[in-house]
RNA sequence: GGACCGGUAGUUCAGCUGGUUAGAAUGCCGGCCUGUCACGCCGGAGGUCGCGGGUUCGAGUCCCGUCCGGUCCGCCA
């Protein structure tokens, strides 16, 4: 019987005898003796084999080739003078009594050593072997512990889990949906639901008062380092709470979360107005270990003789923003600025003006810019105090509609917190709050910020009358300048809720066809209710420090929403596309 | 839908302005040595330079197309 993990051997064991399943890592034959690392999923040990040994035997006959082996043997110390602690094999060694060769085993296609940096495509099409490696074991066992920790809090306050159904009902907002065919219903499809939602929403009024569920959610759009086509929400919902309740539960667990699994003290969470995040960060999910800030300037700006400047500076929609970078004449090059000129304009930024603060006190000839001509010397003046600038500082701007220098310059943020490592700290969570309910799209009509089923801040009246100026209650908790996860009070009100779909463009007819079955339900007694969910993936990159949600996740998908492994998604019989009534237009190709 | 980076040995990469037989490290195979631990030494095998087309006397290298992997914009209520 399997009694030991390899890697969690260690002095305290020594004599004791152990039994040890695992992949030869690495093998050595010195002067007879026979060195097998063996691995497993906790680490790598040493086992040592003399010519004496019985056993050694069995092996040395063998002594080519990868096994996976069950070892009997003692642990004992190695000895002093040849004992290398900065090795992964560590301070103790297992002395093999016994060896079964359990299979026998393929040379693995590339180097499981940590210090190799193998390519995605390999990596995922052996993924069960890119898994063998003890930081990506070590990712999903943090994933275990990490879900481990919250169901536990969760039960412990009175939550109940409840599974919702993976084949369900196309919603028609939002992300495009995954469609399954329905082989009962000609013509008709099951969709994989986007989130639990809906009926989260629903077991409210079932009364499950306290829920939560650990959920596979599916989105069927372009895929980035942070977003997989399936991924998972921690989802949790109350009744009868309070948003201040609701916030202060969920920043619990979290807090009670990093202290378990990385004892890490995370404090009480600062929340912020997300106007306000807007208008000093240009986002919705502000990075605050950056000590960077957006400022307004475009006030002075309105009479210069710059058309840059004084366009967006008397447009209504229009927006001038600074970003001092304390320091930057030094820290950066021609070339880099260059290049950030390049970066901003991926968010469709069409230039970056700049001044270099050489000598703050001389505003006529102390400041180094290609712009600082069109500003008159009071301007100048006024742009210096405003932005409290010194000499050797370098300032930013951004000048155009105000979602475009929000994007702009919030990015350029990040990017300089990044390149010149300014964080300040290792972790920085904090609320969004008072967001807007509705936002307007390019073509002037209104879609929700968070979605239809938010609770808006105001009465019926109010948001009738101006929906446009409506805040709603709901809230996102950002770390790291990373969405962890957002939620809201829903509607519990069937009126408060057609007048919503009413303000989104949706009629009776559409709201009857889309979303009858929950409007039906708010008539029978909806508690007021609300909750929130995080985005389980995201958190657990952030707590491994991962760069990309595909470290921790088992057997992710390619950028092309590809699996590289299973070769999925695959062509299916004839025979099975004509019980699902389906046609392909062209001939497959082989 | 778009921008950018990459694709050369099992793996990680080098290969300049086009010019002999495409290299290194590591892994693999064989031998030697050795309480070694990213051991060491000697030898060997291993490549349709992603694919297709074009330019050229000549293409890994230049051009066009395409596929794949990645980063990002759009998209992600």
């Amino acid at each position: 019987m399997r009694t030991d993990y390899c890697g969690v051997l260690n002095t305290s064991d020594i004599d004791r005898e152990v039994t040890l399943c695992g992949w030869v890592d690495r093998r050595r034959d010195h002067g007879g003796v026979i060195f097998i690392d063996l691995r497993d999923r906790e680490g790598i040990v040493q086992v040592v084999f003399d010519p004496d040994s019985a056993e050694h035997f069995t092996l040395a006959d063998k002594v080519r080739g990868e096994y996976v082996l069950q070892v009997k043997g003692r642990v004992r110390a190695r000895t002093p003078e040849t004992v290398n602690p900065e090795m992964a094999t560590g301070e103790i060694e297992v002395y093999g009594l016994e060896l079964d060769i359990l299979n026998r085993a393929e040379t693995p296609p590339f180097q499981l050593d940590e210090h190799i940096q193998v390519g995605e495509d390999v990596r995922l099409k052996y993924r069960y072997l890119d898994l063998r490696r003890p930081e990506m074991l070590n990712n999903l066992k943090l994933r275990s512990d990490i879900t481990a920790v919250l169901r536990r809090f969760l039960v412990e306050r009175g939550f109940m889990e409840v599974e919702t159904p993976i084949l369900t009902r196309a919603t028609p907002e939002g992300a495009r949906d995954y469609l399954v065919p329905s082989r009962t219903h000609e013509g008709k499809f099951f969709a994989l639901p986007q989130s639990p939602q809906l009926f989260k929403q629903l077991l409210m009024i079932s009364g499950v008062d306290r829920y939560f569920q650990i959920a596979k959610c599916f989105r069927d759009e372009d895929l980035r380092a942070d977003r997989q086509p399936e991924f998972t929400q921690v989802d949790v919902e109350f009744s009868f709470a309070t948003e201040e309740e609701i916030i202060a539960t969920n920043e619990e667990m979290i807090r009670q979360l990093f202290r378990e699994v990385l004892d890490v003290d995370l404090g009480q969470f600062p929340r912020m107005p997300h106007a306000q995040a807007i208008d000093k960060y240009g986002s919705d999910k502000p990075d605050l270990r950056i000590p960077l800030e957006l400022v307004e300037v475009g006030d002075m700006m309105t009479d210069v003789e710059f058309k840059v400047f004084s366009g967006p500076a008397k447009d209504p929609k229009g927006r001038i923003a600074a970003l001092k970078v304390p320091g930057g004449n030094d820290k950066l090059s021609r070339k880099q600025i260059d290049d950030y000129t390049k970066f901003v304009g991926i968010y469709g930024a069409k230039g970056l003006a700049y001044i270099k603060v050489n000598n703050r006190a001389d505003v006529e000839e102390g400041l180094q810019s290609p712009i600082v001509k069109f500003l008159p010397a009071e301007v100048r003046r006024q742009l210096l105090d405003r932005l409290q600038a010194e000499d050797g500082d370098l300032i930013f701007f951004g000048a155009d509609k105000a979602g475009v220098v929000n994007e702009a310059l919030g990015a350029l943020r990040c990017k300089l917190g990044k390149d010149l490592d300014l964080y300040t700290c290792d972790w920085a969570p904090l609320w969004i709050v008072d967001f807007p309910m509705f936002e307007e799209t390019d073509d002037g009509s209104l879609t929700p910020l968070h979605h239809p089923f938010t609770r808006p801040a105001c009465t019926v009246e109010e948001l009738q009358s101006n929906p446009e100026g409506a805040l709603s209650l709901a809230y996102d908790m950002v770390l790291n300048g990373t969405e962890l996860g957002g939620g809201s009070l829903r509607i519990h009100d069937a009126q408060m809720q057609r007048v919503v779909l009413k303000i989104l463009g949706i009629d009776g007819q559409q709201a009857a066809d889309k979303f009858g079955f929950l409007l039906d339900a708010l008539q029978y007694g909806c508690p007021p209710h609300g909750g929130l969910a995080f985005g389980l993936d995201r958190l657990v990159m952030l707590m491994v420090g991962g760069e990309s949600i595909r470290d921790v996740i088992a057997f992710p998908k390619t950028q092309t929403a590809h699996c590289v492994l299973t070769e999925a998604p695959s062509r299916v019989d004839n025979k099975q596309l004509r019980e699902l009534n389906i046609r392909l237009r062209e001939k497959p190709q082989q």
